[in-house]
DNA sequence: CTGAAAGCGCTTACAG
DNA sequence: CTGAAAGCGCTTACAG
């Protein structure tokens, strides 16, 4: 087919040396192997002039590493995701990787397709995002000495590194916070997800009910079919529950159609109800009254999991020893929780 | 190094037959090489029983292919690429293609780098939205035979396939909006840049404004530094234009940033001045009052795109005649336009 | 200082 | 119906 490139056999026969030398130099390696600085330059020069770049897919045949990561988000569409792989992507460009990325969209049966998918490409290392049920795969990858960081939600029954934040602690202050202002029936709006930071987040709603003693309003939205369920079940909650003075939303996606919801509802932000959301963005920063939100450090978790990823990647082989990191969020407070 | 991963090789000495056959069931011609169907079977539950895959850099050497697309955006994090990426990700999938993006911040560097870097990992076909100097990386990728699909804007000193919108008449329409609405000073914010679609866009707004005998209104942020710039140029070039009534945003960023720098101004939408964006969004859809905004067909767009890829991967090379077309946009209006 | 040769895991004419 | 063998473009012991 596409036989027109130019290859080491090339430049080796054009300058009357073996393939050997050729990468050697190629490689940086010349030094070490006391080739000659003319014969390097020489050959340099050459590559230069032809415009030589070496088959990535042979070379990664033999030396197993393709400089590559592959990146397993949730869905690239949502801001939370598209933002830490754009910091992500920065990250490992600048220590000479390239990241892969592709979404699950919640789904096992996909995730499982992009690990093989992966496996199967060589890349050097995996940063994911894990659904469910996805424990035995990485139990696996671990087992064949894979470089793996888990990211936004771990596996419990996975050891492995992960790089997060305190949802249960960000969950618990966002609450205060509504507390704190006077507020007597604070609802909380989450999926019936399983994931660790949707059960943490959870945890931290109930933590501040049980010690200021003020009554739960939970409204559980199946993680399944949201797009569905969200209008009416929210729309009941709000009927059957008329007591709430405030909402703490567990996700972006849920604080935004829940916000949109409300608009329609002429329910008034905050004078009849006070809304904090997870995860800031545009959307709640620009909404009308701007949305309090938690905010994750993006940068930082990016670059966590990179320095881990490439850390593992150096010592060439998985560390017994896993980070288990959960940085802290930061509250940030706008009109809608005043 | 991590060489525990079985191969044909291995299937082939347990199973007493050669690596040929093993080859050609795996890749379904065992019927056309006339293989028995017993042994086709045998084969098929010997590797699905101790789960080899193909590995895929040994096959992308010597046939050339990779079954993967490289997708090079201006900026993941932007809205609109996010969610076209997300659309294009999930057709090349259903075609049994992966997405590799990227991002190139509007850096022609960081795009010769990325399509580069393609070429070296040997992606099957390019999704390129074109930086300024890209056109001799690209004319000479299309020499060396390579697919080739621009989209969002494009080259005109390169014959390549292109998919996008027909910006001129998209913005002719949304200022037409505006000037049936009764605006007399419309004004459009857009940037220095010299892409295709701006400079479209641009002349959709003069087109509007000879046919009219409207007065022109044109700020233009300087493209690479919108984030220093937008602020002070935007508000001197309000108080230095007191008679507007009206403005077309040419970018979403350029749209939201104004927008917020209007709430802090005090300027009501439309009362004072009216507003028409480009690429439609969230942040619009809920700003208040709602932002009427240009919708581009992402869904349509992404089919056209891959499916043009997909076309010129099985010709096996590409074609003379080229594709260069231009969907019609959509026009939501919303209360920002009334 | 440099080269001949084996091998990474596949595919595919060619031969029977 | 099936196999032996060459070759894709690299890297890397080994030898001198």
């Amino acid at each position: 087919m596409k036989r027109n490139r130019i290859s080491i056999k090339d430049i080796s026969k054009a300058l009357g040396l073996s393939n050997t030398t050729i990468s050697f130099i190629l490689n940086g390696k010349a030094e070490e192997m006391r080739i000659s600085a003319q014969v390097a330059e020489k050959v340099l020069a050459y590559v230069k002039e032809v415009g030589y770049t070496p088959n990535y897919l042979a070379r990664g045949l033999v030396t197993g590493k393709t400089n590559t990561i592959g990146f397993i988000v949730e869905s690239i569409g949502n801001p939370f995701f598209s933002q830490i792989a754009s910091l992500i992507e920065e990250q490992a460009y600048n220590s000479g990787y390239k990241i892969i990325y592709s979404s699950t969209n919640g789904k096992q049966e996909k995730a499982l397709e992009l690990i093989r998918m992966f496996r199967d490409r060589g890349v050097d290392g995996y940063i994911i995002c894990p659904t469910d049920g996805l424990a035995e795969e990485i139990k696996q990858l671990r087992e064949e000495n894979r470089s793996i960081v888990l990211f936004d939600r771990y596996l419990p029954s996975v050891v492995a590194h992960y790089i997060g934040i305190d949802n249960e602690r960000a969950m618990y202050e966002a609450c205060k916070h509504l507390a704190d202002g006077g507020k007597k029936n604070i609802a909380m709006v989450t999926t019936d997800s399983e994931q660790t930071q949707m059960i943490s987040r959870l945890a931290g709603y109930q933590r501040l009910l049980k010690e200021t003693g003020l009554q739960s309003h939970v409204l559980q939205v199946p993680y399944d079919d949201i797009k569905q369920r969200l209008q009416p079940d929210f729309e009941s909650f709000i009927k059957n529950n008329p007591t709430i003075d405030a909402i703490c939303f567990a996700t972006n996606y849920l604080a935004i159609g829940s916000l949109e919801i409300m608009r329609n509802l002429h329910i008034s932000i905050p004078d009849q109800i006070s809304v904090v959301a997870f995860d800031d963005n545009e959307v709640l920063r620009l909404f009308q009254p701007g949305i309090t939100a938690v905010e994750q450090p993006l940068e930082e978790m990016a670059k966590l999991i990179i320095d881990r990823l490439l850390l593992d990647l150096k010592l060439g082989k998985v560390t017994e020893k896993t980070v288990h990191k959960e940085l802290p969020a930061r509250l940030i407070i706008r009109a809608s929780s005043l």
